[in-house]
DNA sequence: CCAACCATGTAAGCGGTTACATGATTGG
DNA sequence: CCAATCATGTAACCGCTTACATGGTTGG
């Protein structure tokens, strides 16, 4: 668990609302680590009830309710004590192996068109990932904090790139398989 | 969810009982699909009640209370089912990114060493696969069902052999700061 | 005016992790 | 004999997902 961290990360960057955050983590911050509104709101709660971040109104004149957050020394404390933690790379969790070993044990399912489907959203995944780097990063001199997270999108570009060429090998073995009518 | 899924798959390829699929899952499936043996035990009393698979006591005397389960009909008709939706890969979720994020943020905080670490890892995992490679795959004639492990194999090597090289290339820009006393 | 979006929540359920527990068999 | 391994469980907790709910603001 490390939502609390990842919140006060992206508030360190940017101080802003729990609604703002949910957006976020749809985007830049959100292709390593998701998180729904829901959990957001309650780990704010939980974070501002811990001391670690604290809240105001918005300055719009109370036309909304809109509380922005912005993180606090303890806050700081505890993130920089967290970052320095070792952790044990993920080892991945992808059910569509599972769905292959099933077909390799149980004959033909037809798989070919799901292998497609799922190159096409690492390919657009790349896309987007590429335009990232066109638009912040390349032909440009970065400073520290950009070159940590250029470092980041390119871990990103890397695995998607992989995931594309695996998914043409993959194809061209099925295809192969389906041209020439193997069955086992 | 697919653990379910997952143990019929496994069940399939051998009959065993739970305490050898919580080894296996420390092995070969266990390379993108993991689970403790209290998940295990759990899921294998669900799925007999289901009746996708039964158990019978071990063949050896009663001298353990070691039980061997077996997918029966139905289980394979749900694998089959399930099998064929289509599922988005997951977008990994790397703690490791949200505390480099961290370290972008908040200054130097001596993440280096555990690049090391993480490198060292990483290459421990890809040693381990190319050792499977070499002696399950590499120079034989393959079948289609070890066309498709191997495939999946692959995919894990491709993983990480990128996770390798791209940790070479943040260490290379974190010693490059740490040579010249840069900080920001 | 109405739809889309802003903005914040509650409640239920489930899968996964951690801690705890038991007893039998095997090997040195 | 003792430690390691085999073999199977129970209980509590927690984060995440899904569904449901509310009300204000903005723009066409």
């Amino acid at each position: 668990m490390s939502l609390p961290h990842a919140l006060m990360t992206s508030l360190l960057e940017k101080s802003c609302s729990g609604y703002d955050l949910a957006r976020r983590f749809g985007k830049s911050i959100g292709y390593f680590w998701q998180a729904s509104h829901q959990q957001i709101y309650r780990e704010l709660g939980r974070m501002e009830e811990a001391g670690w971040i604290r809240s105001a109104a918005a300055d719009d004149g109370g036309k909304t309710r809109k509380r922005i957050y912005e993180v606090l020394p303890p806050g700081c404390e505890e993130l920089r004590r967290w970052a320095q933690e070792p952790v044990d790379p993920p080892n991945l969790r992808e059910e569509f192996f599972v769905r292959l070993r099933a077909e390799a044990v149980m004959g033909p399912l037809g798989l070919e068109h799901e292998l497609e489907r799922r190159m096409g959203l690492h390919s657009l995944r790349l896309q987007a990932y590429r335009a990232i780097e066109q638009r912040d990063f390349l032909g440009k001199e970065l400073s520290r904090e950009a070159t940590i997270q250029y470092l980041i999108l390119k871990a990103g570009i890397m695995q998607q790139e992989g995931a594309v060429a695996w998914s043409q090998e993959a194809l061209r073995v099925f295809r192969a398989w389906a041209a020439i009518g193997v069955l086992g």
